[in-house]
DNA sequence: ATAATAAGTGAGTAATCACTCATTTAGGAG
DNA sequence: CTCCTAAATGAGTGATTACTCACTTATTAT
């Protein structure tokens, strides 16, 4: 027997929000349009969100929040390695890293572009952003880098925030860029090998070895 | 005296749609706010545009065609192709490239704002972007670097279309998260530090010099 | 100066928006 | 079944939208 359940209807309009809004942006979508989509009257969307602007925030605050958990696992990661064998190769590591974090991207890639692209113009979602992921990714990444320059694992004269940003760009860019050309991906990027090229660039650069004088 | 030049309105709409659009996004803009902003009647727009949407064309079309077709693509091939006999050194030849780029693109903010934002949710102008600008661009790059593979002076091993969407993610991204950090950049990217040691990393990677066995 | 033409205007319009609320439907308790 | 309550509905509402058009103002030609 197919049980309804609670919260059915409230998840329906999340979803089909999700998708209208990642198609056709905040402002280029009706309440209208996600009534539609999602199964249910219009009336029906504001017994569980008091305003339009109301999903959305419901939506990414969401987001926000499983990132910021990731930080603090990331974090608690590198600890643990550290502890067990703090001779794992670092571009090994990052691979594995990169390669989970992809995975979960690709599964939601709609509520990445739906991130992107309202928190340009929603400051108070923005706030929570940075201050949930951005600020506390940026110190986990810089406490690594910090500790594998000491270890002369990592040059010194590499500035920690600017490798850890040029880092999330390059892959920040693979996502983006695929999702453009692509209406859709054709090949999972986590499978990709342009993952581990990108990891191999950022720790060895692209100029052939030569002896320096 | 000053005389009133023809196209002064146009102009005018043209200039404040920009502000208006980078600020609240295509469609989180009206038609009445833009006259507004540009000091000249609603009705005025219909007169120099059919609608809402062929400003944002004309816009995008504009900085697609005369600017970045120009400016991104013949230029890029110029600075990567008559180096070609010098002896100078790649990596100084890309940080002049980028750093004359950068100059370009904090001079016009507001238009890569609205072109990247924008170009997501209009298949129409993203086609002209990806065929007039994207594509080019990549071509050129690629050229570059098989170029300097074969040269010896790039590894053998880096796929030049991965190379070059890591170099314009770093950049990208370094470019984006001031713009979403800081309200209004406080200080020069064409000028900050930042430019070299991004190209520093893409040539040499992070990972100290290691004798490998 | 006058006529002819173009540029500019803003009140007006139909359509659409986010949101409300009186009413209907559904589900569980007795 | 009969209540009772909560969930769901969709026609209705005022505000706002992109766009129009009859009209006014400015410019140019003669």
């Amino acid at each position: 027997m197919v049980r309804k359940k609670q919260g059915d209807k409230e998840n329906a309009i999340i979803e089909a929000a999700v998708k209208v809004f990642s198609q056709k942006s905040y402002h280029g979508s009706t309440t209208s349009e996600i009534a539609k989509e999602a199964g249910v009257a219009e009336g029906t969307i504001f017994r569980y969100f008091r305003t339009k602007k109301d999903i959305l925030s419901k939506i990414l605050i969401k987001v926000i929040e499983s990132y910021a958990q990731t930080v603090v696992v990331d974090s608690l990661r590198e600890f643990l390695t550290n502890y067990k064998d703090s001779n794992a190769n670092e571009k090994e590591v990052i691979k594995a890293l990169l390669r989970e974090r992809l995975k979960v991207i690709e599964a939601n890639l709609p509520l990445v572009k739906i991130l992107f692209t309202e928190i340009q113009f929603h400051p108070d979602l923005r706030k929570v952003w940075v201050e949930k992921v951005v600020r506390p990714s940026m110190d986990v990444a810089v406490a690594y880098i910090e500790k594998k320059k000491k270890e002369g694992k990592i040059k010194a004269e590499v500035n920690a925030e600017v490798a850890t940003r040029s880092f999330v760009g390059m892959v920040f860019f693979m996502v983006l860029s695929k999702l453009m050309l692509y209406e859709k991906l054709d090949l999972s990027l986590s499978e990709s090998g342009e993952l581990d090229q990108i990891v191999d660039i950022l720790f060895e650069g692209i100029a052939a070895r030569t002896i320096k004088g």
